[in-house]
RNA sequence: GGGCCAUUAGCUCAGCUGGUUAGAGCACCGGCCUUUUAAGCCGGGUGUCCUGGGUUCGAGUCCCAGAUGGCCCU
């Protein structure tokens, strides 16, 4: 009798194919399907129905069962009031680093081993060997910038199959099985609330308050609706033209201004050096040791020096980088494996 | 009171000596990329050419009057 995974299934294409794999892998199968978000927001439909029922229906062409756990209010409190709060201090909080965190790596995974799991699987790409989170095969679709802050003691107990795997793969094999998800588009978005440009989200949380924005000359060239709502190296949304695009360098809450500038080059815009609070380690740190950090999904890697000095965690870039936004991810580096990571101050 | 200069897209402006469907950058909109926010890439002109007359086959362009803004002069 093989071993009991519970699998996240989501209705996509990834954790279809996740479910299908534990099987042909010989495990006793359960899916899983989160209900973290269900509401419409105006002007958009949450699509948590359809997302079920293609989990649904792939869990019937599997013949494995398929469960449903309501964490809405756990993912209310933990992901969406972080989030609203983060963006209230003047902070660009990433919500999807803390659902893993706090809802699919600590209660989907403890409810499932209440349960009767002995281990549950995920549709990331990234992978997990002896314990430690290293980056996907697959370059391009490696996620492991969303789960450094998975909790170290669930990597044990986690199975990511597609991490060693591509994405043209996991199609082939969705499209091989006649999987009903195969062709399904790539879900975007805040995680289970869905493709909701993050101001029209906010803006059900949040009152518009119209403050300046402010160019490097100290001039007031336009007006903004709400200083909370823009990050750092943002262009598009300020509404002011006349010749060079605008790009945001800076806020200050206290007067509700943004500073904005032309100039590519301007040294707000760039540094080479960040400190981070609120670390999660998934190896051991190693001070003064050079690693590679990530400071925003995708980015390119650049090679940085650790620095651990009490309680300071800092990172001394080997060259500039830019617009490093507060309360957005350090992920870093030891090759392919996740060293750990921080948000950034 | 007099003189000069401006007025063209949401913004900053280009449109030579009058001649096909008025352009650029930025903004904005749409798309691509992306399990966050951004950035980036592709596509789109969204216009009472200040107003009203006139000259001309034809006016953003020339003439007259007016409006508005700016500069200058006694």
């Amino acid at each position: 009798m093989g071993k009991t995974v519970f699998v996240g299934m989501s209705g996509g294409v990834d954790s279809s194919v996740t479910a299908t794999l534990m099987k042909d892998q010989g495990y006793s199968v359960v899916g899983v399907y989160m209900k973290n978000w269900a509401d419409n927001l105006p002007g958009w439909h949450c699509p948590w129905r359809e997302d079920l029922a293609d989990a649904k229906r792939v869990a019937v062409q599997l013949g494995i069962n398929l469960r449903v756990y309501d964490f809405q209010d756990e993912y209310k409190h933990k992901v969406v009031d972080y989030l609203i709060d983060g963006y209230k201090q003047g902070i660009t909080p990433n919500p999807d680093v803390m659902c893993n965190q706090e809802i699919k790596f600590k209660l989907f995974l403890d409810a499932a081993l209440n349960d009767g799991a002995d281990m549950i699987a995920t549709g990331h790409y990234a992978r997990i060997q002896d314990g430690k989170l290293l980056k996907g095969v697959d370059d391009n679709k490696d996620q492991t910038y969303f789960l450094y802050r998975m909790p170290k003691e669930s990597l044990p107990k986690t199975l990511m199959p597609l991490g060693e795997m591509t994405k043209p793969e996991v199609r082939e094999i969705a499209k091989a099985r006649n999987l009903v998800t195969a062709n399904k588009k790539e879900s975007m978005g805040i995680c289970f609330v869905g493709k909701v440009p993050i101001k029209d989200f906010l803006m059900n949380f949040v009152d518009e308050q119209p403050g300046p924005i402010v160019d490097a000359e100290g001039k007031e060239i336009g007006q903004h609706d709400g200083a909370l709502f823009y990050t750092i190296g943002q262009r598009h949304g300020l509404d002011v033209g006349g010749g060079l695009p605008y790009y945001v360098t800076g806020k200050d809450m206290e007067t509700n201004t943004v500073f904005v500038t032309t100039d590519l080059d301007d040294k707000k815009l760039w540094t080479n050096q960040l400190s981070l609070t609120s670390t999660n380690w998934l190896a051991d740190p190693e001070n003064g040791k050079q690693y590679q950090i990530r400071t925003r999904h995708r980015d390119k890697l650049n090679d940085a020096v650790l620095v651990l000095d009490g309680d300071l965690t800092k990172l001394e870039i080997t060259k500039e980088i830019r617009a490093v936004t507060p309360g957005q991810s350090c992920v870093i580096y030891d090759g392919d494996i996740v060293v750990g990571g921080g948000i950034i101050i």
